[in-house]
DNA sequence: CAGACATAGTTCGGAACCGCAAGTATTGTG
DNA sequence: CACAATACTTGCGGTTCCGAACTATGTCTG
């Protein structure tokens, strides 16, 4: 992540090439700066503490979520971990086989399965986190701690606005035309 | 995205779990709250904006990239839109055989590839960065102007602490044990 | 209570993605 | 000119990822 360009410069470039076109500068810095960070992010602790215990980032963001709720519905942790069903599978099956989760039938309803940490997994975590959370701190090292809150409050309300409002706005954008379905994805069995 | 805890809500819960070790909080809710934004908009924007192109982040982001800085470096590129050079060339791929995109040999340094967008590219930025920049307006919906400066200031200056000092870090925290290898990964050819 | 509908999870196709090793080509250097 | 360094590509083994199709189960209704 050593730029050859630093962001005020891309900020720069951005303006020399869109000086023209009407557009919202702050806000527009404010996603990609989001999607930098997150980035960044996200590899400086890929490389560092979850490469030691050789987990993926959605690996431990799986664990963290069932970590943190004890027992937990899969819906549930697909939607907490940001991922889809899909994906939870495989990833919980990769966890399972490394002995950190572990996989329950639901005692009433038949269609619903419960994840839960084995005594490993609740170790692995008991250890991790806080190598995780120190990261943590590093990565928030320009921030003072009050910037740290106002930054997480700000992220916050947008998560909450594109929760309670994205759905209702993509339907808007489309109108009647559906959505054009991916290039990838399973098919019909006979079209 | 409509989840079954609210941010508040999973804030609240790792207190509980977490009531008795020291932790740094703030520095934890900034963290996660970014990728969890990093990730509602980005599916947000795939499920609008780019579906209707069958683009991917990824691709767009490298169209972008390119976009803004008209020829450049494939090392550069990579760099810039957050993925390996691995993954650039298979994504530099898809987008030229769609013909967006073009790679020149350069001039006067053979080992070097530069990427630059087609006229199609040109257009087709042209057209949907706006719907796309509409959409970064859209979910900075409930920050003021002001806040999404600071917003954005506040993770520029994470970024650039984690470019400067980044892997330093890494380097101190592992001391002397090198990094373990990866799980999966290509073979030396005999050993 | 059977059939329709709804819900939860799994499977699967296609792609993206990483990190590394190895290969190819080119450039720089002693 | 040998040899190191650099830039990109290729390929491997694996994970992650989405979303539609599919399976199994539960619920509602006539």
């Amino acid at each position: 992540m050593s730029g050859h360009h630093t962001i005020a410069e891309t900020e720069k470039a951005v303006q020399a090439k869109l000086g023209a076109v009407p557009l919202h500068r702050e806000q527009m810095a404010a996603v990609s700066n989001i999607h930098r960070a997150a980035t960044a992010i996200r590899q400086h602790l890929e490389n560092s503490v979850l490469r030691t215990s050789d987990l993926t980032w959605t690996g431990f963001v799986v664990l963290w979520v069932v970590w943190i709720w004890g027992e937990m519905e899969t819906r549930y942790v697909a939607e907490e971990a940001g991922i889809s069903k899909g994906t939870l599978t495989g990833v919980a099956k990769t966890l399972q086989s490394r002995g950190l989760l572990e996989r329950l039938g639901h005692p009433t309803d038949g269609r619903l399965a419960v994840l839960r940490l084995t005594p490993e997994g609740e170790e692995l975590m008991g250890d991790l986190f806080p190598k995780f959370n120190e990261e943590e701190v590093f990565v928030s090292n320009p921030l003072e701690s009050s910037e740290a809150q106002s930054l997480a409050e700000m992220l916050r309300r947008m998560v909450t606005h594109l929760e309670a409002n994205g759905e209702q706005r993509r339907l808007d954008l489309r109108g009647d035309t559906p959505l054009p379905p991916r290039r990838s994805g399973r098919r019909a069995k006979h079209g």
